[in-house]
DNA sequence: TATTATTACGTTAGGCGTAAAGATT
DNA sequence: AATCTTTACGCCTAACGTAATAATA
């Protein structure tokens, strides 16, 4: 019977031409790849050498077995990775949300109640996080309103999430009690990175208004804290109150600023979701 | 690194399900297999199954494991019984002709020529003759007439063949010195199985005739000696003068009766027709 | 002489089976 | 009690490396 090891061997010296450059590639010893290219000789049942006093060589058979050893050891390969991939797969939970703010609640959740699993995370849009967990390749998703329409889908209200925008003092809308982000098209806006559907959701209802998109949380803060441009806050962090020093935080009443998440995960995966 | 052996002893234990049932279908012991399976787990680097005291079965990557498994081994059995085959294709000859006669005078003179390689023949029409041997299925073909057309083929003439028909006395043709085929329509014959493109020759030139096909020898001589039928002989048999007694030979004298064999090869195999 | 493959040989790792233990139905 | 997996242990094959041999360029 072929033996993935020998073939290694085998392979090997396809690559190098001599038995010495190729136990010197693999570490061994020549008799042992002596013997080894016997040993594959016979599991094919067929001649694979010209073999001289001093030289051997593949003749066209071994030139045909080396292609097959090759090939086999790739799909070797292959399935070990593959299982490695789906053992790991099971042993992970992977969450796509539309936003960050549910993330902050349910990870340490999920963590603490499967202790043994890996919690994986990413943002992506709503229609890539109904897909992802219809086609089973992430295992809950959140989205900022129901997953009605397909079946199989568990879906279940999560958390809320208001929006308020930060004005500095002496801005035009200081005064306000609250605001549309249509009110807020044309002044320019701080954005943190990674925010999810926000940042479409700004572009989109503030046409005019041009987006300072931030990575560095430090660098953020010092740009909220030494310019008047506009910044948001939601009622998700932690202290929304007092947050931006100076700043007022006033509320934003479009319905799509102020948000009911929804957690969707397979019917088969409920366990995953149920307190 | 996976191991060959130890995939087949776990794809056994998949398809049994315990692994003393295994042992006893792959006659080795159970601790062996206890070894193994831990083996392959290591080999694929996770956890394949689910153990409790006395009973051990596959888990979700086990399953998928198994597969892998299976089709590793079948894809090695394939690739030894590729290369086998195409080990053999080197030590073999392949012929085919239109026509059983040249076969009889080239085998014998192949089998001298390479006595260490097999010859294998068949009859075939022209047409899958030139195709098999320009696809290089086949080594050497043997057609009715030259081989022109196309390029990179080596073709030389060989034997010849003239058709003689053999009528019993009192036979409306006894007298004859010659005869074509057109005069031979309408007559039944008796033929043999097996002669390549005379069968289609007389049922093409003899629309009106029927024609008794006989596989055994024995009984196509009885035939002949008890019938008045129409039979066929030609020179490339051993004795033409005597072979049916009671019966004369008339030369036929259609041109497609009188034939001027060629054996054709591709370039490269030239050398096996070159004297 | 340097390089290469092969043979010979001694060591040792590891694969196998037997026997026994532990657990379940 | 019967069945199954696993552990323990001893045997022995076979895989490995070193050293030596043979041949070539």
């Amino acid at each position: 019977m072929l033996n993935l090891y020998e073939l290694a061997q085998f392979a090997a010296f396809a690559d190098c031409g001599t038995l010495s450059q190729a136990s010197e590639k693999l570490l061994i010893s020549q008799p042992t790849l002596t013997r080894s290219m016997r040993h594959v000789e016979d599991a094919f049942g067929a001649a694979l050498f010209l073999r001289s006093k001093n030289r051997i060589e593949l003749n066209e058979t071994g030139i045909l077995a080396a292609e097959y050893a090759k090939k086999l050891l790739f799909e070797a390969d292959k399935a070990v990775q593959a299982v490695q991939a789906f053992d790991k797969s099971l042993r992970t939970i992977t969450v796509a949300s539309c936003a960050p703010a549910p993330l902050w609640v349910l990870l340490p959740e999920l963590s603490q109640k499967f202790p043994e699993r890996t919690i994986s995370s990413q943002l992506s849009t709503a229609e890539e996080i109904r897909s992802a967990v219809i086609k089973g390749t992430c295992d809950i998703g959140i989205l900022s309103a129901p997953c009605t329409t397909q079946d199989g889908i568990k879906d279940i209200p999560y958390i809320k999430e208001h929006l308020f925008v930060c004005v500095s003092e002496g801005h035009a809308l200081w005064d306000r009690q609250s605001v549309t982000l249509h009110d807020l098209n044309g002044f320019n806006c701080l954005l943190r990175d990674q925010i999810g559907f926000w940042t479409e959701l700004c572009k989109q209802k503030m046409p005019a208004s041009r987006f300072l998109i931030q990575t560095d949380e430090f660098e953020f803060q010092e740009l909220v804290r030494t310019s008047t441009l506009l910044c948001f806050i939601t009622d998700a962090v932690s202290h929304p109150g007092r947050y931006y020093a100076g700043r007022r935080c006033i509320p934003v009443t479009d319905p799509e600023a102020n948000v009911q998440y929804h957690i969707i995960c397979s019917a088969k995966n409920k366990a995953l979701i149920l307190k």
